[in-house]
DNA sequence: AGCGATGTTCGCCG
DNA sequence: TCGGCGAACATCGC
């Protein structure tokens, strides 16, 4: 489930339930999941550690603990985040447990092993190696900025939201939904934009993303708890449009697929 | 039994 | 150089 609004409840989880408590014992159960470190060495490096403070950029977790460095976890496709009580069992597929100084442990969970979990020293570099652009959610990132950074690109606008690289944290299923609360085609192109309907994009967003942390991403109600008018809960065969009541459609984007509502986006001449 | 799945990366093609 | 595509990764559920 891990795109930004997950990773942000996970961060919260960790905020909330993991600060300030020492980690008595590290448990790698899969090393195919640690990202260029021995499990070993990540096992003596965080035993004995606290952690100190948790940091999310797009779908990334950094959490800093009191040994100068972070740990560093993504979530692929199928990733989790759980905190559990001691002698409570950890979900299937947990890679990583964490278990914490009197009592409760940490699991890192993830079914299809395409997550990493890692260590740096350095948090900014990080990002910086993996070309992570500027978080979806970051402040800074006032409308204007935002269409100063996407305006003029020649990609749909699908594409562009979902790259990483411009603008991080969103994938497959809430670039769906911004695009469907913007009424965009997904091959729209960006250049045929203007501001006027960039700043809506924007908003978009923006609106999207804070409401999916709000009614709790990736929840077991979280779609039952979306304002009606939200494509996610029709996102599937038989979905309906809840705007218009037209049947969605779907488009395959780089081996993705994309929902959408062809009455309410429908496609220019020239994605056609 | 086969296909698709909330992600990333890499090589290929126009 | 840019942008898009498809495969690969690994595993399960419908």
């Amino acid at each position: 489930m891990p795109e930004l609004p997950d990773v942000e409840r996970y961060r919260r989880l960790l905020e909330t339930g993991g600060m300030h408590r020492k980690i008595a014992k590290v448990s790698v159960i899969n090393a195919r999941i640690l990202d260029s470190v021995a499990p070993k060495k990540f096992e003596t490096a965080l035993t004995g550690a606290a952690l100190l403070e948790t940091r999310r950029r797009g779908k990334h977790l950094l959490v800093r603990h009191d040994r100068g460095g972070w740990i560093t976890m993504h979530f692929g496709m199928s990733g989790d985040l759980v905190l559990a009580a001691t002698g409570e069992e950890p979900p299937p597929y947990t890679r990583i447990r964490f278990d914490f100084e009197g009592g409760g442990l940490l699991a890192y969970v993830s079914r299809r092993m395409l997550g990493r979990v890692g260590l740096t020293d350095d948090a900014e570099a990080f990002c910086r190696d993996r070309d992570l652009g500027i978080d979806a959610l970051d402040p800074s990132l006032d409308r204007r900025t935002f269409i100063a950074l996407v305006a003029g690109s020649r990609r749909g606008a699908k594409a562009a939201l979902m790259d990483q690289g411009v603008i991080a944290g969103i994938g497959n299923i809430y670039s769906d939904e911004i695009l469907f609360q913007t009424r965009l085609h997904p091959k729209a192109r960006l250049e045929a934009l203007d501001e006027v309907t960039l700043g809506r994009l924007y908003d978009a967003m923006r609106r999207v993303l804070e409401v999916a942390i709000e009614r709790g991403a990736g929840s077991e109600e979280f779609l039952d708890r979306l304002p009606r008018g939200y494509l996610l809960p029709h996102r599937k065969k038989t979905g309906k449009c809840p705007r218009c009541g037209a049947p969605l459609a779907t488009l395959k984007l780089g081996s993705r697929t994309s929902w959408f509502c062809p009455h309410c986006q429908p496609a220019s001449r020239r994605e056609n």
